[in-house]
RNA sequence: CGGAGUGUAGCGCAGCCUGGUAGCGCACCUGCUUCGGGAGCAGGGGGUCGGAGGUUCGAAUCCUCUCACUCCGACCA
């Protein structure tokens, strides 16, 4: 893409309603703007971060056997009157009446219409286990939206729904949406450390919330530090194993780490002192096993194989889509700007060109540009009439995490520079090695 | 939902108390100079002061109502 003809309209100033650094830095960067309070357009920059956050959750849950689909926003009351939680929700819900007086509503998650679309179609245990998950906008009318995209009311959320014929089924695909997340927040760059919740209004037994820790962060977190030195990395998993995912949940869950709701200061005070840490953090996912509680009531059941009926044991899984993109900023950044890790960048790489009209500059850009795009990478060529420190101020605002620099100074000497946005660090490089050079820094990455 | 605020150019703000030609910085347009970290000078365009009603010779300014948004707190992917 070349700057002058995108649509990127970063702002000098911080508008005055944005508080925190994410929601500053969205603004700033050009990637949202306020439609209404806890309400956002998503401006070219911000919707391609978006849609790389959604993909790599596509990905994930598709590898790990998650079948994808897509509900509707808008929602019959009915079936909520059938779960009881057409009452039960309150006024977090957005009712809406249509030209035939029907109650509708804007659905806040979709336990409800997942369970009749299973009770429709799924009769036998022999269709069992199975996972079907959707990425859909959702509003919850909330008291206070703030915070940007962090806490909004209309949200981009991942919400999967898993039916199984026991609860030791049930509890595999528990897991096995742990390990997934795990996967897709590594793969964001982030650290989502699973603590012990509470199940809130969806209700159910066991429940994990995945928090990233950022000194902004809503939620206070309690937890051993040697948490913080897991990752999952890039081990081979078999997502039908139910020992491997069962040692998986074990491993990142059988140290205390637990949100304001379950903490237990007698427990954490167990923990040697120098590892106990009180920190702020993010909810960034959810995931809930609550049994039969919908499909009790809404009569979703499968014959057993001996005869019988029973209800299917269920769980729900959620991974704030829209919320994470203001997670990621708020967990990497600097004074300057944004700092995309790379697997959610938006450009992998930024071309500046110091000399625009400098026909040797014009030329290194245009072949740069051309040989990354052909090994299928998205540069953002600035080409603007601009000066170099404006030039620079907009990449680091936007935290693209490579940059080469193509000025008369160093063509001169056949190179151009590759910098680290996160660093700072440059290397000078011929312009074929430095293609090369960002082609492999990405290569782990598609 | 309790408490506190704010609406004036695209963004950030001043003006309001004490009514009298709507202003500053950034951004934008034109020209010249400049050109490796948000350039300088000169010129220019852009506003029914959130909306409605009222008081007044006269309202951004005073009064009433209303809408929107923000912040603090309690609640939540």
């Amino acid at each position: 893409m070349r700057l002058s003809r995108y649509f990127l309209p970063v702002l000098k100033e911080t508008p005055s309603e944005a508080q925190i650094v994410s929601h500053r830095l969205m603004l700033r960067a050009g990637m949202i703007k306020q439609a209404s309070a806890g309400i956002y357009s998503w401006l070219p920059l911000g919707y391609k971060v978006l849609k790389r956050i959604e993909q790599i959750v596509h990905e994930e849950q598709i590898r790990a056997g998650h079948i994808p689909m897509l509900m509707p926003t808008l929602q019959s009351a009915e079936l909520w009157r059938e779960s009881g939680r057409y009452d039960a929700y309150g006024p977090e819900m957005l009712r809406i009446r249509d030209r035939h007086d029907r109650d509708m509503l804007y659905g806040p998650t979709n336990e409800e219409m997942i369970t009749d679309i299973f009770r429709s179609h799924v009769a036998s245990y022999k269709d069992l286990p199975l996972t079907l998950y959707h990425i859909q906008w959702k509003f919850r009318d909330e008291v206070r939206p703030r915070f940007g995209v962090m806490r909004g009311r209309e949200f981009l959320m991942k919400d999967g729904y898993n039916f199984d014929l026991t609860k030791e089924d049930a509890l595999h695909a528990y897991n096995r949406h742990l390990v997934s997340y795990l996967r897709s927040y590594e793969r964001m760059g982030l650290q989502a450390i699973p603590m012990r919740a509470d199940s809130g209004p969806i209700g159910g037994d066991d429940t994990h919330e995945f928090l990233v820790l950022a000194e902004t962060g809503e939620s206070e977190v309690f937890y051993d530090s040697q948490i913080t030195d897991l990752r999952f990395g890039d081990r081979a998993i078999d997502y039908d194993s139910v020992e491997q995912c069962q040692s998986v949940l074990e491993e990142f869950t059988s140290r205390y780490a637990r949100t304001d709701e379950t903490h237990d200061p007698e427990v954490f005070a167990q923990i040697p002192q120098e590892r106990q840490r009180v920190a702020r953090g993010i909810e960034v996912g959810q995931i809930f096993y609550f049994g039969t509680k919908y499909s009790d009531a809404m009569g979703a059941t499968v014959d057993d194989g001996q005869g019988g009926k029973v209800p299917v044991h269920m769980g729900s899984h959620g991974i704030g889509v829209s919320r994470l993109v203001g997670a990621i900023i708020e967990a990497s950044h600097d004074d300057k700007g944004i700092i995309w890790p790379e697997g959610v960048t938006p450009f992998h790489v930024a071309i500046v060109n110091l000399k625009q009209g400098d026909a040797a500059c014009d030329g290194a850009c245009e072949d740069l540009y051309k040989a990354l795009t052909a090994k299928g990478l998205e540069p953002l060529y600035d080409d603007r009439a601009e000066r170099a420190g404006a030039k620079f101020a907009t990449m680091d605002l936007i935290g693209l995490p490579w940059r080469i620099t193509v000025g008369p100074r160093g063509l001169g000497a056949g190179v151009v520079e590759l910098t680290s946005r996160k660093t700072g660090e440059s290397e000078e490089l011929s312009p074929e090695a430095a293609v090369a050079r960002v082609a492999e820094i990405y290569a782990p990455h598609r």
